[in-house]
DNA sequence: GTGGTCTAGACCACG
DNA sequence: GTGGTCTAGACCACG
């Protein structure tokens, strides 16, 4: 399991790990059952503290991604990819309606959107 | 007060009185204290429902933009502008970090996200 | 889920429905996740019209209490419950002090107040 | 004009200073036209800052009980106390109206709201 | 089935 | 006259 772990970013170090993991998960690379690393073990790893990685792990349990069971590990969870794709696009799309409303009401033209867009892009 | 209600749009007709009443009064058309139309003056001029109105009303004096009193009708707040305007630009900022983070962890291009903002810049 | 209407009220229907669900909810008779019933089955049930019950089921949503899916029904909200007590006592605080406050200004005494205070809770 | 300020409260200064002057207004010993002391008349004979004056007189301007003119001083306007006094009650009722049923909610007993009622009069 | 929008009225209290 | 509540439907998109 690779995982990068940039400082040059804005992004808090353990959503850049909940973030990896997330795609690991939802691209097959990782699945249903399978083991992910101990805490402390991907902290070693990543040069990072326990408790940045813990804030990772919990986020991704909360969100259902993974399972943790004290003494034995975390591991993948059963989930329907295609439902999460689903409500990560319909939330995507809620988003983006939203930013564009406002953005509009705002009277801002597209070019000015596109702009705002390419600048987030480079940075998030 | 010049309303203009489209039916070539998802939009309901009461976001859209909402909208266009939010506008005039962001850019300074109508002034704290003006008057607007009493609900039904407004729905005969506009030939569309009393509470189709009503909820736009509602929806502009939860939001702080109209004053609302029984037997004297709806009145502009004083409201600050900048403020106002502030606001707007946090909660887009941060809807459109929202919708790019899911874009790239879905695979989008800048590309595809470019396409994607145009197309609902269109729509909406 | 047991909800009375009363009519010997001055309390609109859409309240009193909100009203008993908040509670429900804040006593824990209802929990996180739970369904409530659709609206036009509660509305069925307690004779009343859809709309009527959509008010309330809006205000509801609006103050995080039902989380409301076309297609899928509506549902308790993981809520603070803590939180939220808390809040409605500030809020609560606040109302109190600004009604004393107007009450000392206009020259009536703790009596009168008691009073008012009274006939208010016997009312509401 | 006679002026008390006590610093066994937690009401700012300022506000004590509204109160009072409000309060003469209101019971008819300030009359419309009457002037009221200057900003730096006021601050030294109560042994206050003139910027705590300042906000005093800012309230009282703003809420319409007095006019202040650069170079001429500030003088009791021209009001409906009539008007003053009915949309004082009725804040004051609407305030005591959203206390008493918030408190209802939280299961408050009649005797509860009470005591509460009267620790803040003693207080405020 | 679910909720969301909308209509065309009614009746009410308040001014 | 004003807005506030309420009815008893309609039609829609979505599941």
């Amino acid at each position: 399991m690779k995982i990068v772990i940039s400082s040059n970013t804005s992004k808090p170090i353990y959503e850049q790990i909940t973030v990896q993991i997330k795609s690991m998960i939802m691209n097959g690379y990782l699945q249903a059952g399978d083991a992910i690393p101990s805490m402390r073990t991907l902290a070693k790893t990543l040069r990072v503290s326990v408790t940045t990685v813990k804030k990772s792990y919990e986020d991704l349990q909360r969100d259902g991604f993974i399972e943790t069971t004290v003494g034995r590990g975390s591991f993948v969870s059963v989930i329907n990819k295609d439902l999460v794709k689903e409500e990560q696009n319909k939330a995507m799309e809620d988003y983006i309606v939203k930013f564009i409303e406002i953005a509009k009401l705002n009277g801002e033209s597209l070019e000015d959107i596109i702009d705002l867009v390419k600048a987030i892009y480079m940075e998030v």
